[in-house]
DNA sequence: CAGGGTTCAT
DNA sequence: ATGAACC
């Protein structure tokens, strides 16, 4: 017999604002708005009673409430380790690990084994009297081993807000699960804000979509269960813009298909379209939807509009698929800002990449093996489109042995430059509005084997080439460059490559090794910087 | 739209 | 490897 899932999706209240007020409990009990660039991205709720929006531009905001206190929240380092902590803390309580996170304010809970565990108990109650009253509560066990542990749980009241108001016919079955889902979820939420401080809204159904869409339903600081009896009537009043993955592409392809040949037939107002799920499933059908929108999309969005959605909980893994660091600004055309921003990025990028991949130890996690590097032209009609360039990530990112300072300069001049340099083409002439810098495919590190260092200790006084050959041991890469000397202190860097393991094919780089994006001279290293300046000042 | 992610298609 | 689309 198929059971369905029991998904308790969450969703951590005003996020950004939630780490601030953490940070300056001051901020509390006054509005203020998360701003970055010239945007508010997030507000408080004290904010938002008196009007504030999300995505208001900060200075119009600033003169329709001139009280608002303005946050920066350009660096999201707060946010992103609050995120972490939340999910990790949640991740905990869930049986299996099975959390997905969905940007940093949201997870997705796969309950379903902690759920039929705990009915089991419930069934074995009624089993000793069989025309005894049905239990009304039962003990919520949180963990398998341990039978103290769990809260008090009613089984005939439903933790929460009812998605459409109204109870289900029954509360046997999975709609039993769903009542257990609601209990639990309610317990996790205080859980969450009693040790960690933070309100969440819940939403409990049995799948993601259904889930989210009920938490999103009743905020903040509330949850809701969306019983499968009800689904269908809860989706058909929404717009179809705002069912989770259904986004302004899909929802326009989806009403172009509709409306295409109809004119101004069946609009339900005069120049607008009807977008509610209702209608859109009554006008459309499984077909036009393959049609417009390909086999994949086509089936995955016409099973939303139907409380269909088979993606399970996919945990997230411990270590990030790719770290990327961008910025953006209203206009860069010289090579030498370009080459500012970078320099700026990379040590961001190097920070990142020893906070998400680095253990307790200072050992590496995960080495990336690919290094990209994306742009936004600025003018060129569509909006959001970017471009990018990769090329191997040099492995002397994962020295211990060099100043974060060298390991930028090698990155900045060996790598991003001659991507950008790939990237902007023979034109020589850009515009450009936004820069990224990412690491991707980042691979598992070996399990680290018999380390003969940790016999030794602290090993302070290896010299540099021992320590890197140390610290080489078992990168996935099949070029590491070997560092001869201390590349912070010397003008000209000396590397050399060994092209693979057995072959030791050493040779001295060309100390003249750097070529000028923009006229192509060759040049030393050091001196690129200022030759780029010079052409800036032609200019 | 900001800044950072993921997943999917090609 | 790259870009579109989503959060």
């Amino acid at each position: 017999m198929l059971r369905s899932s029991v998904i308790i999706a969450l969703d951590w209240d005003a996020f950004y604002c939630s780490v601030e007020e953490h940070f300056n409990p001051e901020l509390k009990k006054i509005a203020f708005a998360v701003k970055q660039k010239g945007i508010i991205c997030t507000c408080n709720y004290v904010a938002r009673a008196l009007g504030v929006k999300k995505l208001q531009l900060h200075m119009e905001a600033l003169k329709q409430f001139p009280d608002l206190v303005i946050v920066n929240g350009e660096d999201l380092s707060r946010y992103r380790d609050a995120s972490k902590e939340l999910w990790y803390f949640t991740r905990d309580m869930v049986w299996g690990g099975k959390v997905e996170r969905l940007g940093f304010d949201e997870l997705f809970l796969d309950v379903t084994e902690m759920i039929d565990f705990n009915i089991a108990l419930l069934d074995n109650l009624h089993v000793p009297r069989a025309s005894s009253q049905p239990v009304s509560s039962l003990f919520f066990r949180m963990s398998k081993d341990e039978p103290s542990v769990g809260f008090s749980c009613p089984v005939s009241s439903v933790a929460g807000n009812l998605a459409t108001g109204s109870l289900p016919g029954d509360f046997r079955g999975d709609n039993l699960r769903l009542v257990l889902g609601s209990h639990l979820c309610h317990y996790i939420r205080s859980q969450i804000l009693d040790l960690k401080g933070y309100t969440s809204s819940g939403g409990v159904s049995i799948n993601k979509t259904l889930a989210k869409m009920a938490g999103a339903s009743h905020k903040p600081n509330q949850q809701t269960v969306l019983f499968p009896e009800f689904a269908q009537d809860f989706l058909d009043t929404y717009d179809i813009g705002r069912i989770p993955w259904i986004g302004h592409k899909s929802k326009s392809i989806i009403l172009d298909a509709i409306y295409k040949a109809t004119d101004n037939v069946n609009h339900t107002v005069e120049g607008e379209r009807d977008a509610t799920v209702f209608n859109v499933r009554h006008m459309a059908n499984k077909q036009l939807f393959i049609n417009s929108l390909g086999q994949s999309s086509g089936d995955k969005l016409w099973d939303l509009l139907h409380g269909v959605d088979q993606t399970g909980v996919q945990p997230t893994p411990d270590m990030p698929t790719q770290i990327s660091i961008e910025d953006t600004f209203k206009s860069l055309t010289s090579v030498i800002e370009v080459h500012n921003v970078l320099r700026r990025l990379s040590y961001s990028l190097l920070d990142r990449m020893y906070i998400d991949l680095k253990d307790s130890n200072g050992d590496w996690l995960g080495h990336p093996q690919t290094a990209r590097l994306s742009t936004r032209p600025r003018s060129t009609g569509f909006y959001g489109s970017r471009i990018s360039r990769s090329d191997s990530l040099p492995s002397i990112v994962f020295s211990s042995s060099h100043s974060r300072g060298s390991i930028v300069d090698y990155l900045v001049d060996r790598c991003w430059m001659p991507l950008f340099s790939k990237l902007i083409g023979d034109a020589k002439i850009f515009d450009i509005v936004l820069l990224n810098v990412a690491v991707v495919n980042i691979e598992k590190s070996p399990a680290k084997s018999s380390d003969i260092t940790s016999f030794f200790g602290k090993k302070k006084h290896m010299d540099n080439s021992q320590l890197y050959d140390v610290h080489r041991e078992g990168l996935p890469v099949t070029k590491r460059a070997k560092v001869v000397g201390d590349y912070a202190d010397s003008e000209v860097a000396h590397f050399e490559f060994l092209e693979d393991d057995d072959e030791d094919v050493i040779f001295e780089e060309d100390s003249y090794n750097e070529s000028c994006v923009v006229c192509g001279q060759r040049m030393m290293n050091f001196a690129l910087e200022a030759h780029m300046r010079f052409h800036e000042l032609g200019d």
